[in-house]
DNA sequence: GCCAACGTTGGC
DNA sequence: GCCAACGTTGGC
């Protein structure tokens, strides 16, 4: 079992979004990051828990649990031709970017980066290093649970 | 394979 | 909107 962080724009889709889905799930599709789509083809796994992240907006922090719910396949987005997200250079023989499913499990007290960044437990993580910018970054147990116990706290 | 130019991300 | 940091592209 593993963890990650993904990020969303929620102007495009939030943590709400998802929880209002279909079976609280929505495809993961769009990441056009090599090193992002990597993770989601050869390390995510069905149960793995997700930190969904709120990127881009006035207030950017977790804003809610969340856990992988399929296995990898190939993100329908690049062979759509009219969309922002279409590839040329994939084939359905040959597809270059891949999705999971996404479930949300609880939505939690808004954690927000700047609170985030005082956190000792966090120190290390990937998100927060300078210039990191990847939409898909793993995170440690040790920090899985300092983020839980603070999105548990009551508001 | 190098690297300059360009595009994107994302916090502020 | 700014800008630092990073990724990708493509000529050579």
């Amino acid at each position: 079992m593993q963890y990650w962080l993904m990020k969303s724009e929620p102007d495009e889709v939030s943590f709400d979004d998802v929880m209002a889905a279909q079976a609280h799930t929505v495809a993961w599709f769009g990441v056009r990051n090599y090193q992002a789509r990597n993770f989601l083809r050869d390390q995510m796994a069905p149960g793995d828990g997700v930190l969904f992240y709120h990127s881009s907006c006035a207030a950017p922090g977790v804003a809610g649990i969340a856990e992988v719910a399929s296995t990898a396949y190939p993100d329908h987005s690049q062979f759509e031709t009219d969309g922002k997200y279409f590839d040329p250079k994939a084939t359905p023989d040959a597809p270059r970017w891949i999705s999971v499913d996404v479930r949300a499990l609880e939505p939690g007290r808004y954690l927000p980066l700047s609170e985030m960044r005082a956190m000792p437990e966090l120190e290390d993580m990937v998100l927060l290093q300078k210039g990191s910018r990847l939409s898909i970054t793993p995170v440690t147990a040790g920090q899985w649970q300092a983020v839980l116990k603070r999105l548990r706290q009551r508001a």
